[in-house]
DNA sequence: GAAACCACCTGTTTG
DNA sequence: CCAAACAGGTGGTTT
């Protein structure tokens, strides 16, 4: 058992995801059947962490088994959390000569730095010095349904390189958030879109975070070679939010719904507010990068059956400029190079009326640590310092992470769909 | 040659597959490549059939050679029509003396049996006695585009246990619907949702069979060590069906969409005729298995803003028992365990109206002998009895089977989506 | 080129 | 509460 901050594990990042699930719904669903023995001898380990097992959602269990007996630690949401568990219960179980995951001050460590839910504190991150990398306006689609944030190709190519032997499955990259909690991200290229992509994990830190679309998320990274690899991200609200009340007329629907299917969708009633509230559409500035498109119906702000969009960009600095130590306060002079704002998307069958949410954000706080506020960072010490040879992104090979810690969240914006099948 | 039913075949269920089809491409649209002989001398041979190739789309194709030229008879359905027309063929060529891969009198039973489309005559199917296995109500994805159907994991651990063995790559399984025709669907295991499936073939018995969502699939297999293998497949349309007409008002929407978020969904509109239409919820009836959950909103018939839902289980014996000769009629009283039909499902953020199609079915009618009706069987001969080793399923390494006549299908419902981002 | 197939992925629900 | 189950998806590959 190492000490790894995660970066390496099997040989097959996806793979071994696979076995371990398999794994472990033998162990606990499959009692005739014979499986090999406990995660703690397989072949090929679920964790790194003894006495971890990852789960099918994304978390890790713990457990420890005692008197052939498995006792259920519960879940977390990092395999630390959970290798923490376990040795607590080992050391409970087998005394402190215990065979444990961590060392003791680690554990203490690892106890001040995983709890989740109130980041708001104090204390920070890692201290580590970083370079800015990019930042991205996500879209609707970066924090809808689709699970997936799009990496504009120029700044994808440039600091996510995916070579060839790697672009199969794609990565999973480890970022940290400013509160020191990991984020594990699937990264890919999608040929059909020709895109990079950040798939599996990022639904997560959208919902924990709250993303709205219109809200900015920014990549860090650790500087000089031996921190290449450490990758941060960090994300703030969208600098109009709360302009747009949630006091809008609450869509007197009645009637376009009624349509047959031909009557052209675009017709239907754009709320004046929303498009009285944005700034004039300034797309085509002086973007250095010609060939990204923010898929299919961005890109125009005229009211069409396409799709309606503003699109609002505040460009600066070209990419990846370091901003110090003082990036991670991400004020407003921000490296905005991508910025839809998509306030009313029409297409097809399918209306989307306020891809925008259009609550008012600033009135919720408080229930989120996250909500980005200058100086709410706290001293977060790293847990698993383990520097990376640089510059080279290298393949996980692990189970995926986090989902959302419970008592947060659960407010999410709303949508309605209404799906007629006719 | 001999008659099994066709669950042996090469070592690699879809390898041997992917090689067939390339065989009968080459044999077909590369007249200058090289390509094995005759499917009758090929090591691993196509079809159980003497002259049956498969095709490409899951069809059969019967070929017979003369003079060391290739005559290509046409192509079938099935395997069983596909062996006839070689059988006549070779008759007609080689004499009465040839060898043909049915006996007289079961090429007149073949010849009566497999024309397809009208089946609505009299007669029958096998009449070896069965023993019901399960049913499953269809959901919307398992009708829908997705061409797969889930296979309730407590069923699929009884009755289709899916070892370590043939867990990659999952098995072929043979059915015989009412009318005796084959349907071969690939089963496998899904890890990352942790779900048992039909893939490959499903939707071609979805689209034959017309089946919407709500109704329902039943699975059969013959009694005793004999028949344990004999694998049966029957439905019939959701109970509440044609009640609701497609008549239905258009949806005049006008007005409850444009509520504001607190504003329970589910005083949306419900259509009168369905509400009325639906029989009295009566979920939770005694049902001996006690951890079966359908998914999300169903289970509640009240109007509520989680989701609007109508249960209807017409229970009866617990799992698996045998229905005797009678089951295949699957009247009224049937093994339902598994049934949400869902009429309206408005849940948080989704409102699905209809999820359900709401045509009335029963004015289709006509072009599908399938349609169940009680005594529309016949009788079917068991092809190849061949009894397989009892309890085991095996791969079975083969071809694909059918394909959707043409004439059918084609008549999908239309979805319209609104979301409200709000 | 479309449709099916395939192997993943996730949110919701619920006992 | 949470872990299981599954309905409803995805991109990519094959047919």
């Amino acid at each position: 058992m190492d000490f790894l901050q995660g970066r390496e594990g099997g040989e097959e990042e996806e793979e071994e995801e696979k076995q371990m699930m398999l794994l472990e719904e033998e162990m606990g669903k499959r009692p005739f059947q014979f499986y090999p023995t406990s995660s703690s001898s397989s072949p090929s380990p679920s964790s790194q962490y003894k006495g971890v097992v990852p789960q099918p959602n994304g978390r890790w269990g713990a457990q420890i088994y005692e008197k052939h007996q498995r006792l259920w630690l519960g879940t977390f949401e990092t395999e630390e959390e959970a290798a923490k568990a376990y040795d607590q219960a080992v050391l409970k179980f087998r005394g402190r000569d215990a065979v444990t995951n961590f060392s003791p001050h680690e554990l203490v460590d690892l106890s001040s730095t995983t709890p989740e839910g109130d980041d708001s504190g104090g204390s920070s991150r890692s201290s580590f010095e970083r370079e800015h990398m990019f930042d991205k306006v996500v879209t609707p689609s970066d924090v809808g349904k689709l699970n997936r944030l799009v990496i504009p190709k120029q700044h994808a190519e440039k600091y996510f390189p995916l070579d060839s032997t790697v672009n199969e499955k794609g990565l999973l990259l480890n970022f940290e958030d400013r509160n020191g909690k990991p984020w594990r991200f699937r990264y890919s290229y999608w040929n059909s879109s020709q895109s990079y992509v950040m798939t599996k994990g990022w639904s997560r830190f959208v919902k924990e975070k709250k993303l709205d679309a219109g809200d900015i998320v920014s990549f860090e990274r650790g500087v000089g070679e031996s921190g290449k690899d450490r990758l941060y991200i960090d994300w703030k609200r969208r600098p109009d939010a709360g302009q747009v009340s949630s006091t809008l007329p609450p869509f007197s629907l009645q009637h376009p719904l009624a349509l047959q299917r031909p009557v052209p969708w675009g017709r239907l009633f754009l709320p004046p507010a929303i498009s009285m509230s944005m700034p004039p559409p300034q797309h085509l500035q002086q973007m250095n990068y010609s060939h990204r498109n923010y898929g299919g119906a961005y890109g125009y702000n005229v009211v069409n059956p396409g799709g309606q969009v503003f699109y609002m960009r505040s460009q600066q600095m070209g990419g990846g400029v370091a901003q110090g130590g003082e990036d991670g306060s991400m004020g407003p002079p921000m490296v905005i190079d991508s910025v839809p704002i998509v306030q009313n998307k029409a297409a097809g069958k399918r209306l989307r009326l306020f891809g925008v949410n259009m609550d008012c954000p600033a009135s919720e706080g408080s229930d989120d640590g996250d909500a980005f506020r200058p100086g709410a960072m706290r001293i977060c010490p790293q847990p698993h310092p383990q520097p990376q040879p640089p510059l080279q992104l290298r393949p996980f090979h692990g189970a995926p992470l986090p989902a959302a810690p419970s008592e947060l969240s659960r407010k999410g914006k709303q949508s309605l769909s209404l799906d007629l099948d006719i």
